[in-house]
DNA sequence: CAATAGATCATCT
DNA sequence: GATGATCTATTGC
């Protein structure tokens, strides 16, 4: 399984945001399936962190393709974004939803009240605290390193589905939230609690 | 089953 | 000082 390089980030955001469905995130013992994607646009995605310029915490953003945003949401969530786009040009990924591979058991160590697998991570903040991802990675360059997202030997044949994104108010009606279809580990999924 | 309240803090106004 | 790319438990049909 090869880590994927640079070259495959440094596109334009929605292209990356499909291309990441069926890869492996991989963290440490810990790894899963990307199912379910959002792409966040630059300066007129008012959703979009990168919409009002470079700041302290957007700078990663506008930076060079290949590395993780991490940030925290309402005080006690983490999310995990990969930069896409060249050096300059803001764009990011949310990783929404992972399919658990390996290191299940750190992941249910980490997340206790998780009743099935397939709930693992299946939402932005439940697999950033799965796979024990924080803000320290911020900014950790993704195709070296121990935070990593591998092409599969084997992908098998998926059906990609596009949605609205979820829980932002700002262009709410952009079709930019990327899954799996019928994967049971995407978020607010009915079968996954 | 669906709807909602509460937790909790970094960031930006 | 308000807000938010969320999650969980709890309440109410």
């Amino acid at each position: 399984m090869r880590t994927i390089g640079r070259t495959f980030y440094d596109r334009p955001t929605v292209e990356v945001a499909r291309g990441l469905l069926g890869k492996i995130l991989v963290h440490g013992e810990c790894s899963g399936i990307i199912v379910e994607t959002e792409a966040y646009l630059g300066l007129n995605d008012s959703a979009a962190h990168a919409s009002r310029g470079i700041t302290e915490r957007t700078r990663v953003i506008f930076g060079p393709p290949g590395h993780a945003y991490v940030y925290l949401i309402y005080g006690m969530h983490e999310c995990l974004n990969l930069v896409a786009e060249p050096d300059g040009v803001p764009g990011c990924v949310l990783i929404r939803a992972l399919e658990p591979l390996s290191g299940i058991g750190e992941m249910r160590n980490r997340r206790p009240g998780a009743r099935l697998d397939q709930s693992l991570c299946s939402g932005p903040g439940k697999l950033t605290r799965a796979m024990g991802i924080t803000r320290a990675q911020n900014g950790v360059d993704v195709t070296r390193g121990d935070l990593a997202v591998r092409d599969p030997s084997r992908m098998a044949c998926i059906e990609i589905e596009v949605t609205p994104r979820i829980g932002i108010r700002q262009c709410a009606d952009w079709p930019l939230r990327f899954l799996i279809k019928g994967n049971p580990c995407v978020s607010r999924s009915r079968v996954a609690r």
